[in-house]
DNA sequence: TCTGGGGTCCTGCTACGA
DNA sequence: TCTGTCGTAGCAGGACCC
């Protein structure tokens, strides 16, 4: 019966219960909670009829990369960040869906509603991912391995969804054990993942064996490069050197973070409720982009999805940057800090539009972007500032003025979009291939889809 | 064959004031 | 008055994560 439900997904294996009471004296209790190919699963659990068949997600122009595919794509090599074109290369019959932000932020908002059941300690990794700390939790709910279970089994039995689950003493434990929890493709075939895996502080050093330094946090290629040709490629190499002789190679909190990850030391908290530090938004253009005017109309769209993401949030921006990709992939920004923030898109589009003269535009443009950071509470006093000396403040003091000016102007907008739609209102000048819509912060979140006018990354993609 | 978007953190450099 | 030092902030870029 186990290993039926087990296949099923519901349930882990039978090992797995036979060591579920150890993890009743594992203090802290950390756990990882992992959503199974989020984006797809959620397609496919609105779409039945794509069960049992490979689901692509993402940007289905040339510049597009899979967010999320089903076990089925990932049965024909495909991952998630891979080129969709190369993907649909590996399966030409995969089915190629456009993704919906708005959707799988719902999805999320009632996964975490069921962790804040189990404990108040919830850190969100990303919309399909959390760490819990459950050690306090215990008394009530039971050992870390049952609350483990319960969150399993709620998030299929109400959401029909599944996830695998890492239990540990440290979030690395953790996230490298929700790794181990999960399904897995073996000689082209599905195998179900234990669903929940469990690692005791007695376990560690033989667990952390395994793997390579891929594995850790902070182990990127450029990393894994540098680590490799210091012949350094698994984690037991890694936890047995000298941190300072990694200092020249890595810069030292680098150094010893790593090895002290290596040898199983992380003493990072769980911490709930943490706030963004930046916002920003940034789009790749289907063609690479020469004209100046282009750019600038979309650093205008840009501005106003940031400053309504800002209002949204609450927050304001002290510090305004636009990122650049040219065509060889090379990566620029030019950034501005302000007397004080702002979160109206007028003062960010101006700001935007005066750092865009500071880039060189001849060799063309492939993405633009701007974020905004240096965030402060919409509700903290605005800094005044009298002593106006130079230019550079002057143009911040200017663009303060102009926040304060608009700041009605602004509420009022809101008001009207809140009431009317998010359509109902934009700027003129947006007006043509996009008529009145506002952008929204992610209406093309995986790239510029190849169903539109050259040079508008917005539409969307194609749905066999 | 081609490589998204939204973030975080760290490092090195430079400017500036004490 | 000049010079060196130190701490801090701003800026640009790189690497990493999901």
């Amino acid at each position: 019966m186990l290993l039926l439900l087990r296949d099923f997904g519901i349930l882990n294996s039978t090992a797995d219960y036979e060591s579920g009471d150890r993890s009743a004296s594992l203090r802290p209790a950390i756990l990882l909670v992992d959503m199974d190919s989020f984006f797809a699963s959620v397609e496919v659990r609105e779409r039945p009829e794509l069960r049992g068949k490979p689901v692509l997600v993402g940007g289905n122009g040339s510049r597009g990369v899979v967010a999320s595919c089903t076990y089925e794509a990932r049965r024909f090599g495909i991952h998630s960040a891979m080129p969709m074109v190369t993907a649909l290369r590996l399966c030409p019959t995969a089915i190629v869906l456009p993704g919906n932000m708005q959707r799988y932020s719902l999805v999320s908002q009632q996964i975490h509603k069921i962790f804040s059941d189990v404990t108040p300690l919830v850190e969100p990794l990303a919309l399909d991912e959390a760490f819990l700390d459950v050690t306090g939790s215990q008394a009530l709910l039971g050992s870390p391995f049952h609350i483990a279970h319960e969150i399993r089994r709620r998030i299929h039995e109400e959401l029909a969804l599944h996830c695998a689950v890492g239990v540990g003493n440290s979030k690395l434990i953790a996230k490298l054990a929700s790794k181990e929890a999960k399904p897995r493709i073996e000689h082209g075939q599905v195998v179900p993942g234990a669903g929940v895996v469990v690692v005791m502080p007695e376990e560690i050093e033989h667990f952390l064996a395994q793997f390579d330094v891929r594995a850790l946090f902070g182990v990127g290629p450029a990393t894994a490069r540098e680590l490799e040709r210091l012949g350094i490629e698994r984690v037991t190499e890694l936890a047995a050197m000298d941190p300072e002789l990694l200092v020249r190679h890595l810069g030292r909190s680098h150094a010893y973070g790593l090895v002290n990850l290596a040898r199983g030391i992380d003493d990072r908290p769980v911490v709930a409720d943490q706030v963004s530090k930046s916002i920003g938004h940034e789009e790749t253009f289907v063609e690479d982009v020469f004209e100046k005017d282009v750019l600038v109309e979309r650093l205008r769209r840009q501005a106003v999805a940031v400053a309504d993401a800002l209002k949204s949030a609450g927050r304001r921006g002290r510090t305004i940057s636009v990122k650049m990709k040219d065509p060889s992939f090379r990566i620029r920004s030019r950034s501005q800090s302000l007397l004080s923030g702002v979160d109206d898109h007028v003062a960010l589009f101006e700001v935007a539009c005066a750092l865009l003269d500071l880039f060189d535009l001849t060799e063309g443009v492939r993405l633009i972007g701007i974020s905004v950071s240096g965030l402060e509470d919409a509700s903290d006093p605005v800094q005044l500032r009298l002593d106006v000396t130079s230019d550079e403040d002057a143009a911040s003091q200017k663009a303060l003025d102009l926040q304060q000016e608009r700041a009605q102007l602004e509420d009022t907008i809101a008001d009207i979009r809140e009431r009317f739609g998010r359509h109902a209102l934009g700027a003129a000048s947006s007006l043509g291939g996009s008529g009145l819509a506002v952008p929204a912060q992610r209406d093309q979140p995986f790239g510029p889809s190849e169903t539109t006018a050259p040079h508008d990354g917005t539409g969307s993609s194609h749905v066999p």
